[in-house]
DNA sequence: TCATGTCTTAATGTTGACATTAGGACATCG
DNA sequence: CGATGTCCTAATGTCAACATTAAGACATGA
């Protein structure tokens, strides 16, 4: 944003395009884990050139989201036991400086914005939203503690490993929706206090164990492998 | 590397060795920060063709060392002083997870890899080796640190800054060479000696103390401006 | 003289054709 | 019968032509 409050104009090309479709594909369980995704198929249903396929696929990869190997085609993430420790663990160090940061820097309406996100929840909660919705606002949250601390290469890291988080989340709402819904509001709402008015120190370790307790939810589950199985 | 200790063979495209030429070049202060590169140029120079080129580009636009516009050409990273807090705040929690997961994961080869290149930094420093290599060395250290917490994504995290790092590094001992060699060995040694076997609370601290005072001997320099200024 | 609209152009964005490759099917040999 | 070598094919990697665009040069008018 300029002095006088306007964003930037912004065209996306094709590229940017395609790879928003292909995520929103892939979070909403249209490709399995560990399926493969083939260029000319992907082309011909996006009506576009292959050209632009592949560089959205690029895109997704800077995302961790797919796997690309030389001339051997590109494959949908799958999770496995370290993959949920590798992601959990970074997230951990970048939510910890996110959060110090924000609460340094952030303005009035930054703040106001995620006490917004956590009455949302709220309703949410209330009037029985599905779990997609549930997790959206999750991340929307987190989104918003990013913006909030105002680095642009901290939001870069976070993009890379975000769309993964997101596939992790749903799988854990999936697997104990209780057990989330009796958490989410209060963790949030502690989050955003601590954010506007807290010992910085505090902050860091309740944003650190947030996400702990997030990775700890999810390795409940006996169903993910340790290992990468290799499918046919 | 899998069981019998042999890495999996890896080809490597076009666009790959373009990145890294362009890479090369950058670093070796052949395009001047804040110049423009173009596709067709650089295609015609490096004797592929621009989709080549332009997925190169795609590689070194994640390592933050170019930035793109729509139909606006890419442009080589000019150096700011928030760029500098941006991308040192960001290492100094990536550093911090990087070592206290070495130390609590990495195996006797690792280790020893670290006090090797520590030996190494000696040695350049008593035969007066230039500005590059002693940089070179300072970065394949942290890169060894990464290795040795054996965490692909928090490694991805740092080779997305880690060009940025390298050039800021390059910068920063071109203006104060003494003070950074008086320091060097000494740094790296505490650090070495901490993951092989330390205080983890005392180790984090130390990482990211290691960070800071780089950021701090960087921004001593008057001549980097706040902004980014309009080139014409 | 300055603001506005039009035109030009040099660059990027996009595309479909062509080259190369990985991996399996099959045949061959020990 | 198992191991090895050869071919085939479907996919990705690469390329050069074409379309679109951003930004400046220029002309026009108040």
């Amino acid at each position: 944003m300029n002095a006088s409050g306007l964003a930037r104009a912004e065209r996306r090309g094709l590229a940017d395009e395609a790879a928003d479709r292909i995520r929103d594909a892939i979070l909403a369980g249209h490709f399995e884990p560990g399926s493969t995704l083939r260029e000319v198929d992907l082309a011909a249903e996006l009506g576009v050139s292959r050209g632009s396929v592949r560089e959205g696929l690029g895109l997704l990869e800077r995302e961790g989201l797919i796997r690309t190997a030389w001339h051997r085609g590109t494959r949908v993430l799958d999770i496995t036991r370290d993959d949920i420790q590798e992601v959990y663990s970074l997230r951990a160090a970048l939510d910890r400086l996110a959060s110090v940061t924000a609460h340094d820097r952030a303005d009035d309406d930054r703040l106001a914005e995620l006490d917004r996100l956590v009455a949302e929840m709220e309703t949410a909660l209330d009037r029985e939203a599905d779990r997609a919705e549930l997790v959206a606002l999750d991340m929307a949250f987190h989104d918003a503690v990013y913006a909030a601390a105002g680095n642009a290469r901290l939001t870069t890291a976070w993009h890379a490993i975000r769309s993964q988080v997101h596939l992790f989340q749903l799988r854990r709402v999936e697997l104990a929706l209780d057990h989330y819904r009796k958490r989410v509001v209060k963790e949030h709402r502690q989050l955003a206090r601590l954010i506007r008015s807290g010992d910085p120190g505090r902050l860091a370790d309740v944003a650190e164990r947030h996400v702990h307790s997030a990775r700890r939810g999810l390795l409940a589950d006996r169903s993910i492998p340790a290992e990468r199985g290799a499918a046919p």
